[in-house]
DNA sequence: CGGGTGCTTTGATATGAATCAACACAATAG
DNA sequence: CTATTGTGTTGATTCATATCAAAGCACCCG
């Protein structure tokens, strides 16, 4: 029986520099500490949260992945994000206490569960925790802001262009490679989340191969020419 | 010469309810009262704060309506949305002290200015006011996900008819008629919102008035047939 | 080892919206 | 009152991407 409760200090943990402040005093990171209740697995494929159910925390991943989205009546759905290790989830679950998306780890994952009303209390007693959530917040808001950007005016390759330097830059934040980089997704979940098919993605990834921006071997991606993609990304007129 | 710095108290705001937490004590009330330390009139065209500004206050709009968007290197811009009375702007700035999109009135606008180290030091003492600020935020991040559903799979007609119905319950929620609304946007700023070009929007305009949905008078809308809408939103088939 | 099963690639065709273009209309200024 | 400017409508054509279809490849299980 696996003990899904296990008492986990943020002061030992090595993603602490993403998902906490930092800065502060070990009586803060004490009370912080407090924070976390438990840390449970979630399988490749499982469901952390979904759309309706009762919000009570946030998670932090630790180790892992996760795709959340929302999905419409008529069972349309759109990716509204992917996630990793050190990033916030949950964070739409607050206003209405509900959730109004799905997290799904599209990897073997390894959460942080943050009781939000926990982190409300010591918000109002640990200044750079607060500030810390409105940033985090303040972050998302920002990212979406680009993703509308992106759905809105870019076409087919300027997206997965986009999609690849974002994904390389998060990843090497985290010690990983600047040029290569293993898919976590589907091509239908990276067409979901750019509004795309699947096939346009495949064949702008055919595309990118090609041209020599990129090697693809399956979901292994080896970035050849990222000045290429961010030119891509910045200049390429469309409307 | 205009004061742009009159002092006035959200204790007698009738947008209240709106853009503070309801059931606050005499004296919580009077700290939120505090927040407040200007309200300046903004001339329709002018801009409220712009990209890579210094962020320093949050803005609660008490009359008029404003337009936010994003712009790339290359000048292309998306608006991210349309606020009206009782909506908050500013949050995209809290995560890196600058903001990064641009607020502009669509329409003369008056707006309470909060500035934002007043309302997380207010925040850590009043228990309600904390819980809404992360409630405002949580709610536009929400909206945005709404947002990326439209663009990543709604055709044109469910598009517009999604943002029809969003204005009309915003409106109504503020007391205006349900069926009969005034457009203070262009054509082209929705379909920048809602990614497509303004002949597009105007000709999607002209097809629910062929077919009866809505009657278009200029920037009048005024709606027929709501379920017909809101049909399209839920049930049209697109991927 | 063989036969799924899920994922990906590639091709042919269809289509919705963009683009290009012209004109209409309303508001404003001279 | 007329010119101008910003805004909106409508039509013809083009184009990017969706859709439909088929086949290839990797991985898992019996």
């Amino acid at each position: 029986m696996i003990n899904h409760s296990i008492k986990v200090a943020c002061s030992n943990c090595n993603m602490r520099d993403l998902c906490m402040p930092i800065g502060l005093s070990a009586e803060e990171l004490r009370r912080v500490d407090e924070l976390v209740t438990r840390r449970p697995i979630i399988k490749r494929g499982t469901t952390l949260f979904h759309n309706g159910e009762k919000f009570t925390s946030l998670y932090a991943i630790r180790t892992g992945f996760f795709k959340t989205s929302v999905t419409t009546e008529d069972g349309r759905d759109q990716v509204t994000g992917f996630q990793m290790a050190g990033e916030i989830m949950g964070l739409d679950g607050i206003v209405n206490d509900h959730h109004t998306c799905d997290a799904i780890a599209i990897e073997d994952a390894e959460v942080c569960v943050l009781p939000f009303e926990r982190i409300e209390e010591i918000s109002r007693e640990v200044k750079a925790l607060q500030h810390h959530v409105h940033k985090i917040m303040s972050r998302e808001i920002v990212r979406e802001h680009g993703v509308m950007l992106l759905l809105g005016n870019m076409r087919a390759e300027e997206r997965l262009a986009a999609f690849l330097l974002n994904l390389v830059q998060r990843l090497h934040a985290r010690g990983f490679s600047q040029s290569d980089l293993v898919l976590r997704m589907t091509r239908e979940e990276i067409g979901s989340y750019l509004g795309l098919t699947l096939e346009t993605v495949s064949r702008t990834f055919s595309k990118f191969a090609d041209d020599g921006l990129i090697a693809v071997n399956q979901r292994h991606i080896h970035i050849q020419d990222a000045d290429a993609l961010k030119r891509m990304v910045n200049l390429q007129q469309c409307h």
